[in-house]
DNA sequence: TGCTGTATGTTGCATCTGCAACGAAAAAGG
DNA sequence: CCTTTTTCGTTGCAGATGCAACATACAGCA
């Protein structure tokens, strides 16, 4: 395993070398590879393992009874995924993740990060750190999304959406990340909607789009 | 300020004497009281700050630029609120957070959890596992919620809500926590319209519900 | 018991949205 | 330069949803 590869990620900032090796041996650090398609952790799964993605990316996906699948997210290099649940006791995975394409996954045993303990190695200590960071940026992702999804108009999502760009970017001009189809998937909604939707607030003189860029009038 | 009942509180577990104070000296701690309708904290806040609700709950809202006020939830007793924006640099509050009914908040400006430093205190290590696994927790019910919403029919979202608190009670007849106007709310849709899709759901035999008891056939 | 306020169910209606299908435009690849 | 693929806009239509208004059921209380 290429330590120095690692330290590149914001789960190991701040590690020495020798902290590095202690924490990936306490860990119970384990490195796969999968192939597009193939299931990277099940539902159900309760072996506590948290996934780092090390290259490609994987999704995480929901079957329900039905058998209907639902994509819930992608995860890309550098991400973790998993990692509430390895952290929490008896919070069994409720979704699978598979891989997105061929990718490659380090996985670690992350609860022994909480249980109490009379000296705290260093490497843990800054481990803990990262991942509250980690787990507070995903906090803060989580919380918009559902604030822009709550309207439950299309237009007052795209509203809410776009109002928090120009927030952003301090600007009333600005590119989004999103295609149209992401878009639409983000705000939880179709995309032939959405377009209707944008062309009628054109039309209004609300906004000016034309592909990824938008302006608020 | 009551030691005593900090302690009964998860951001506080495992302290000892010693370290809870070292702690809310180091934290720069602050009580303060506010009445119903008061503002906690407003938007744009940059004063790194989370809050513990004392005692009473407080309500985060936004309001947009169109002054219409949007609830998007309420923290009681025990439970933090603005914890991520505290912990990340850059990241200003981007909602309001409104004393819901007369109540008691501690502030604590935690950023300085996440500073390298040579060697750790203990309350430090103990309280950053502490927040690392509310923050874990949070992620969860963030991560679920907009899972229960994610389906675009109102059917959709009661059927992965309910089928949620089945598996979790380990049964099909159970009872919810929310009367019939908070479950619209969470589960982001009209009341009226909620209840006539439950009352379509029972005449198809697909539940049998009165109240907050619910039964999957 | 009777009164009152709250929670829940019901319904009409205008509107919005999802879905499918199609064509144009742009991008990608030879 | 041409072909193929992807992205984007448009539209018809059935069905779902939000909203408002009202009826009913229920619980708390004098």
């Amino acid at each position: 395993m290429n330590t120095a590869i690692l330290r590149q990620f914001p789960l190991f900032r701040g590690l020495t070398d020798g902290e590095l090796d202690e924490a990936l041996a306490s860990l119970g650090a384990r490195e796969a590879e999968f192939n597009k398609g193939e299931t990277v952790l099940a539902a159900g799964d309760a072996s506590r393992r948290m996934g780092l993605v090390l290259g490609g990316s994987v999704t995480i996906e929901s079957v329900d009874v039905w058998g209907s699948r639902t994509i819930l997210g992608h995860v890309g290099r550098g991400d973790l995924f998993a990692e509430s649940y390895a952290l929490l006791e008896g919070e069994p995975l409720p979704v699978d993740v598979a891989a997105n394409e061929n990718c490659r996954v380090l996985f670690l045993r992350i609860g022994s990060l909480t249980e109490a303990r009379e000296t705290v190695p260093g490497w843990m200590a800054k481990m803990t750190v990262n991942l509250l960071c980690l787990s507070a940026r995903k906090n803060l992702h989580l919380a918009r999304r559902s604030f822009h999804i709550a309207p439950k108009t299309i237009r007052g999502r795209v509203m809410a959406y776009l109002n928090f760009v120009s927030l952003q970017k301090r600007s009333r001009s600005f590119e989004i990340p999103f295609d149209r189809q992401q878009l639409a998937d983000y705000l939880n909604t179709d995309r032939a909607a959405l377009s209707r939707e944008l062309g009628k607030m054109q039309r209004e003189g609300i906004i000016r789009t034309r592909k990824k860029r938008f302006e608020i009038v």
